[in-house]
DNA sequence: ATCAGCATGTAAGGCGTTACATGATTCA
DNA sequence: TGAATCATGTAACGCCTTACATGCTGAT
């Protein structure tokens, strides 16, 4: 498994579950994961080939149900152990680039209003965010019985209590900017 | 300034308030800022160098203060507009990388005990960061009226805020597993 | 004497984004 | 007919991380 390329994994868990072709994955990619992690076609594709060279997926039959031919990937035993050593391992990075922060830690240079307009764009994209991650969590309410799901549950709860956590900063950091606005400056 | 290389504006808002060498601007990076937004050498010299090729900082004299010489840079006026440009751009790239979540989304290919594990060495790490977050909090709250702490303050209460969001889940999660350990497996 | 800290920088290599190329089917 | 969706892939390019190279000063 190539060394920094975290994409495996994620490709190694995904298949934990059923076989997947590489569009299917970029799909899964663009849903719930897509708040914590991303991916590309131009990500994908090449890590499935190199995978499948190192005997941890398997291609299976390709089929051709309607559209172009479709190649779904399957786990093997090698690819199962590479998955649970992975989750076994301590480190993990957990990085967050915040261009909104970057803003704000340099707003002094320019106008207060900047700054305040900044938070509100945040805000409005936080919202909607926080608007798909709630019917997200509805569905999941539903079959939290089944198979896996309470995972699926928690990393939707914890995107919806941190978007939470951030719309509450906004309004205190709104409220901050103008006070000192209109008493200091 | 280069298109996608968001070390540019990082530079030029540091040199906004006085002229530093790169290795003073990795130290920064190090401090408040590293919670949103990382640097490394091989990432801050070589922008500095075509930057200064492009206009937006020139070289200041260097000094030989003990240790190597120096090389401080300061902002141009050139530099001053593209900041304020970005400044007031609507768009911003928010970007969240957690490979804990990756974890916690794909627990069930192991043992419910990896998943409690490993909320729990994100928890103390958060704890961590947690404390010297605060007491950057602490040490801002008696200069708040100087010119742009508030701003510093906020990107500080901003992290605090979600940290504490984030320690709040730990503690649900981790109630939440062990009664579905008990009761329904 | 040697280690830590100050200070600048380069080189290799990997990774990811973006755009492009291709092509079939379904539906309006 | 044309657009949208399904589906696979490549190529260019840029960016960043890591490790390395260099060398001074001050403290232990």
């Amino acid at each position: 498994m190539a060394k920094d390329r975290k994409i495996d994994v994620v490709i190694l868990g995904l298949l934990s579950h059923e076989d997947l072709t590489g569009y299917d994955i970029k799909k899964r990619l663009d849903g719930a994961i897509g708040f914590f992690w991303k991916g590309s076609y131009g990500n994908i594709y090449p890590a499935l080939t190199s995978m499948e060279e190192e005997g941890l997926i398997s291609k299976k039959k390709t089929t051709k149900t309607g559209g172009r031919e479709k190649i779904p990937y399957h786990i093997t035993k090698q690819g199962t152990k590479a998955l649970r050593k992975w989750l076994q391992e301590e480190q993990a990075s957990n990085e967050l680039k915040y261009e909104t922060l970057l803003k704000l830690y340099f707003g002094g240079a320019e106008d207060r209003s900047v700054t305040i307009r900044n938070i509100q764009i945040f805000e409005e994209d936080v919202k909607r965010n926080l608007a798909v991650l709630k019917t997200y969590k509805e569905n999941l309410e539903r079959v939290l019985d089944e198979e896996d799901h309470i995972f699926y549950y928690l990393t939707v709860t914890f995107g919806i209590d941190t978007y939470e956590a951030y719309l509450k900063w906004c309004t205190k950091a709104k409220m901050l900017l103008d006070n000192y606005d209109n008493s200091c400056i």
